[in-house]
DNA sequence: TCTTATTTTAGAATCCTTATAATTTAGTTT
DNA sequence: AAACTAAATTATAAGGATTCTAAAATAAGA
């Protein structure tokens, strides 16, 4: 299931003329098996023990390609650093107030509100985004 | 209009403890007057012909003494920059791809979608944002 | 007016990200 | 299988946004 998006994603890369390399490859694979939404330290920091020598240069090269062709999404919230998303199907994302968790959040369709925006404000919409804030269960859980 | 919404802000500010000085009611009343959302450097810019001396850590300072007192709200999109909004009634923004705009947009209660986050993820939710993404109509007639 | 805690200032420091230039390498061609 | 070449990696420097620091200035109360 993720060896078989993988494989999809991969394939992907080789029709648009990128090489696969050892490091392009683990970055990808990284961003596959998590559910979390890393930052590129933490790709870095994640992939260190396999490859003690790569730079972090070359693990924000990769997000960047996979960006440019479309296999991540960058999400930038308040806190400083970017974080990356491998879930390119239609969904929003939900965060913990009290231990930033990030979680993927899917209902039925908000198309509408694209069109609604559109009739409102006279712009030719193309996406949106939208970020719900909140406790998570754990931390409900936490809190005396 | 926009004095009655200063000197209510002033007040929330005197009764938060915190003095007012020139820069600070500057800052304040240049986020009030104008319905760009404009960054920290921008209005250091914005301000430099009155306050030649003003340095730009005491326009983030007093905008993070804002942002606690819930005066203004951070935006924080995919560029570098953090934007600033004074506005704070609910609102959304829509945003031009071409010409970077941000319009606030209005429309009708998206508070089921806070409903049914909590049904569907069991989060105790507290808020939410969302941007939608366009051309402009400015920008879709520069377009031949 | 005097006092003091707060604010401002200038500049250094930090963090995240991108640019540079030299070295290595993936993948094709011979 | 060896050679080739454009692309990728690396280490490091550079960049921009924001925060920190310590000294000087000042708002607002006594």
């Amino acid at each position: 299931m993720t060896e078989q998006r993988l494989q999809e994603a991969l394939t992907t890369l080789k029709n648009s003329g990128v090489r696969i390399t050892p490091q392009r490859h683990a970055v990808l694979e990284y961003l596959m098996s998590t559910m979390k939404h890393p930052t590129a330290d933490e790709i870095y920091k994640a992939l260190e023990d396999k490859f003690p020598n790569m730079s972090v240069a070359t693990v924000y090269n990769n997000l960047r390609v996979f960006l440019d062709i479309g296999l991540v999404r960058e999400l930038t919230y308040g806190d400083s650093s970017s974080r990356f998303d491998c879930n390119t199907t239609e969904h929003y994302h939900i965060i913990c107030d009290e231990c930033g968790k990030i979680v993927d959040f899917h209902y039925p369709s908000l198309n509408e509100v694209e069109q609604l925006a559109e009739q409102v404000t006279g712009f030719d919409v193309t996406n949106h985004r939208m970020e719900v804030y909140g406790t998570c269960e754990d931390c409900q859980q936490t809190k005396h």
